[in-house]
DNA sequence: GTATTTTATTAAACTAGTTTATTTTTTTGG
DNA sequence: CCAAAAAAATAAACTAGTTTAATAAAATAC
């Protein structure tokens, strides 16, 4: 079984035709597998030069602590997702971490930027992930925690199973208490 | 007076020379120099290929509407600032609008990424706007209404008095009434 | 497999922020 | 400069979400 395979199927995928053995050797040569445990801390806030994560297999979460010493999940990422923080290689204000055991191809900023003159496809993973958070923003803003918690289950309902519930309070700004609470409710009105 | 001379003097101060009679040439070239009203629409949601704005006078504001009709402030940009959606050219969710009379240059995102390439600091200023909002989500998840007023008022006073009070309380993420209270007993306390 | 730790539930008292409605103040346009 | 419109203040009743603490359930480790 080729170590690299699902990274090239989800070049193949950008590029709709399969990879030439030069290509795949260029990939190869520029991407990093690596695994860690459950719980591993990936990069800390204050790290410059953190590395972009396609994620094969697994779990990942990218957290920012407050001054109170609060922690909250700003976005996460599993199988065939793209996670790292976009304003590197400057500094970057979060930590990553494993939810679960994972498996993911990390690759450098510089290296990353120059994949993407080769294949434009790239960037607009990167775009995504900022026009996401983006309406993450609004949706917190403009909605009710049972609501964004609906949401995340019709359009989610994996992530839901997978994540302890603290961290899904986190991701949706309110206390473990209160999500359960909403969850307490939601159960009594099935009836 | 240069029409363009705000222009100019922003990209001699990125590049930290002067520009050539060439390189002027050129950035004329590219931008367009438009003048907006008061409340003055710019673009609209769900419109493709939106412009880019260096602003040299005035205040913009670019907002989102939600499924009841409330708007939402996301960015400002005032003089000397850029502002305009980074997701461009896809389809936009903002709206573009201005509070006070302005005047900007614009430009569109071919010409643009084009510029990038010759100067490299524009990119650094498209960052900037997306961790400032990234720093500004985490803010209103973790701080108190309050907190992030008196925050605001230190970071950019001017922006807090050249703002109507509802546009700020919309950028805060709470009602108008509720701002005014703050107000009132920030002014109590003072006593 | 049971002891220990971690996660989730429940309850009660509280606070930050909303809603609606009325009044006052400020801004704008002619 | 005045009339009309827009913005801000105030009050009161309400709701979404927090905090603290105690209990129950589930996951983990040896």
């Amino acid at each position: 079984m080729e170590e690299y395979a699902v990274l090239y199927s989800y070049f193949e995928k950008i590029i709709n035709r399969e990879l030439t053995e030069a290509e795949e050797e260029e990939i190869s040569s520029v991407f990093r597998k690596e695994t860690f445990n459950k719980k591993q801390r990936i990069f800390n806030a204050g790290e410059k030069n953190t590395r972009h994560y396609y994620i094969e297999t697994g779990l990942l979460r990218m957290y920012i602590i407050d001054q109170s010493g609060k922690e909250f999940n700003v976005l996460f990422g599993k199988e065939r997702q793209w996670l790292g923080d976009l304003g590197t290689p400057a500094s970057t204000s979060y930590f990553l971490e494993t939810v679960e055991k994972t498996t993911a191809f990390s690759i450098s900023e510089d290296a990353f930027s120059i994949l993407m003159n080769k294949y434009p496809d790239l960037g607009t993973n990167i775009r995504r992930s900022y026009i996401f958070l983006q309406k993450r923003f609004v949706a917190i803003l403009s909605k009710t925690a049972e609501e964004n918690y609906e949401e995340l289950l019709t359009n989610d309902p994996d992530l839901v199973q997978r994540l302890p519930q603290y961290h899904i309070s986190s991701y949706l700004g309110v206390t473990p208490v209160f999500l359960s609470k909403i969850i307490a409710k939601r159960v009594k009105k099935r009836d």
